[in-house]
DNA sequence: GTCGTTCCGGAACGTTTGTTCCAGAATAAG
DNA sequence: CTTATTCTGGAACAAACGTTCCGGAACGAC
């Protein structure tokens, strides 16, 4: 009952999401928002409450999507070859031929770490579990015969997580897809 | 000639890194910067001009902190142990036991680079030029014979930097000491 | 058609922002 | 001492901020 919305919510959290991944939480000023998303002041407040509940809806609208590649983790044929599409999905959203690079979940928190403590939290569980699809990926290749026996998998998964923040933070910083590609060829290879 | 100042430039910009750090570029008012510094708004008008302005100042002073921290490698007596000690300490400039943890660089350049462009290439900068370091120190040790005939130096400088940013970025994350110590003793491992 | 509800566009709110101005205080040079 | 110069504290500025409010419009239920 009611007239009926005009808009679509996950567009607007697309257009939302742009603007703020571009320019920070801070940066973003809800003028900019409602110029992204078309939407009015009035729709945005009473659609989603205020700029920081905005902020927290695109946080896990994005957060769905790395989600999404973290489970490729699980449903390859061998445990191997989950890491390596992994790795190489993570590259690609992390560093898009053409689109914002870098995490943004990563950028969130470390714009919001100590002030808004929400944000942060939020995607910390994000972290961890992405670390440990990792961990149970390699403890699976492990027991299959995939890894040398002397592969330490807590270590292993660790690394790898921190070889993507390295290369998320270094995508945003405006270093090249080539030189971020060789590195994920090397993390490919510690696993030999 | 005139009345002398009465404050120190480097104490005042020791308070305004804590500042910016803790909070970031746009989250930071001059208000609290005053507060910070001790000093009046006009006095810091007058010494720094105006708050991107003094942002630069301060990512310099950090900057010079940093750059200091990557001379060790020259230094040492052999490339292994100069890269080590470089990798130690890294750790402790990112993870200290107090303080604001993370490298004020990377988070100054996720927050200020498609809007800020000046910020972000000097940031930038260091960055290459401690990567180079990495990889002069690598080459030597090469020649010397301390590392494999194999060792890819290019690549491996590569790699050890994107660690390190990872290691920033876990850090303001949150992450503990004693994960990160034991990431940087993978790192060193590599060199094997 | 009528009513109740929801949504839309835009004006308006008070607050906070970064920045500047001004009068007074403090020192070095002549 | 006088003068010129620079620094300091606080008031004052316009602009931009996030948020709220209001009249009108659009739909579902009856």
């Amino acid at each position: 009952m009611g007239r009926p919305r005009e808009f679509s919510e996950e567009q607007v959290l697309d257009a939302a999401l742009q603007v703020f991944w571009a320019r920070g939480f801070e940066a973003t000023s809800v003028q900019e928002l409602v110029d992204a998303t078309g939407l009015s002041r009035a729709s945005l407040y009473g659609a989603f409450g205020d700029k920081e509940a905005l902020f927290g809806r695109v946080l896990a609208h994005y957060g769905a999507r790395a989600e999404a590649t973290a489970r490729e983790l699980e449903e390859a044929p061998s445990a191997r070859a989950g890491i390596e599409r992994f790795l190489l999905q993570s590259f690609e959203r992390l560093v898009p031929r053409s689109g914002p690079r870098g995490c943004f979940v990563q950028l969130s928190v470390s714009e919001c770490q100590p002030a808004r403590p929400a944000a942060a939290k939020a995607a910390e569980g994000g972290a961890r579990e992405t670390e440990q699809g990792l961990l149970r990926a390699l403890r699976r290749g492990k027991k299959a015969g995939e890894f040398r026996a002397a592969l330490d998998a807590k270590a292993t998964a660790r690394l790898l997580w921190i070889m993507l923040q390295g290369i998320a933070s270094a995508a945003r910083a405006g270093r090249s897809r080539d030189e971020l590609r060789e590195v994920v060829r090397q993390a490919v290879r510690l696993l030999e």
